[in-house]
DNA sequence: TCCAATGTAACATG
DNA sequence: GTTACATTGGA
């Protein structure tokens, strides 16, 4: 899934290789999917964008704003799967299922794994809900150790649900889901299960330091390396706890890396290190 | 064959 | 309070 770093170096990547070009064609690719929304029929897209130009992008927690003209823009938000750039005469995937085609003869594929809401609105649609509902991006000023403990206080289902129940619901700190979690949790040593009220000061700002860190080194080296970039290149991230590392020795103590189901999506921790 | 993961519905339990 | 399930391309 796109998180918060590769939300952040796509958006980049568009920004610097996407702006001024202007839109020709939008279509639907080979493939279909059920859990892919658009906000409006595939008809509606291209006759809105054909003509018009793309005038910059940027990232915003895990969604992507690519600005069309000065009023609108094509949001990519909740995603999974590829989002790439092909130059000119590029040979495009065989499976996609979202294609902008440029002027230049340039264009961009989105193809889909797991589920993707891609919508074309207008620059006040951003401002009332639904999109509105997001949380705090981590990095942000808002984001600061005062803000997060207040929302930690703030989360509903605090006594009820463990610490991995706040951090991947969006409505709070907007930009990390579940991949990203495991190396935050580790690196705060916080067991993912554990309930808010029991977290001491000192654990949450061990938590707060780490969502900071862990998401500027990932941003610093482009993201996850199984997830790609606009270009089709990995990131350099290596995740500490995943599905890859599980079975090894937790690198500080030794202990064996355990799977756990919880709370949806797989939790990979060190038993030991995370209490 | 299994894995990835979000949000919500459905389930089990005390 | 916890799990199953919707989905489908890729390892």
């Amino acid at each position: 899934m796109i998180e918060m770093p590769e939300a952040s170096t796509i958006a980049r990547q568009m920004n610097e290789t996407l702006t001024g070009k202007i839109f020709q064609h939008f279509s639907r690719g080979p493939l279909t999917h059920k859990f892919l929304w658009l906000n409006k029929p595939a008809e509606e897209f291209d006759a809105f964008v054909a003509g018009r130009q793309v005038t910059g992008a940027k990232s915003y927690g895990r969604s992507i704003f690519l600005y069309i003209d000065e009023t609108h823009l094509n949001l990519f938000a909740e995603l999974g799967g590829r989002i790439l750039y092909h130059a000119q005469g590029a040979t495009l995937p065989a499976k996609y299922h979202l294609r902008w085609d440029f002027t230049d003869d340039t264009s961009l594929t989105y193809s889909l794994q797991m589920w993707g809401f891609v919508g074309l609105l207008s620059k006040t649609d951003l401002s009332a809900p639904p999109f509105t509902d997001t949380g705090i991006p981590p990095l942000s000023d808002e984001f600061t150790f005062e803000r997060f403990n207040q929302l930690l206080e703030e989360y509903p289902e605090k006594k009820a649900k463990g610490i991995k129940g706040f951090m991947v619901t969006s409505k709070y700190v907007f930009g990390i889901g579940n991949g990203y979690l495991q190396d935050i949790l580790y690196r705060a040593k916080i067991h993912p299960a554990r309930k808010i009220p029991s977290l001491s000061l000192e654990e949450r700002s061990q938590l707060f330091s780490s969502i900071q860190g862990s998401m500027a080194e990932a941003i610093r080296l482009n993201g996850r390396e199984d997830e790609r970039d606009l270009f089709d290149y990995p990131g350099g991230y290596r995740r500490l706890m995943s599905s890859q590392t599980m079975g090894n020795p937790c690198p500080t103590c030794g202990t064996t890396i355990q799977k756990l189901a919880y709370l949806g999506g797989a939790c990979y921790l060190c038993p030991t290190c995370q209490v």
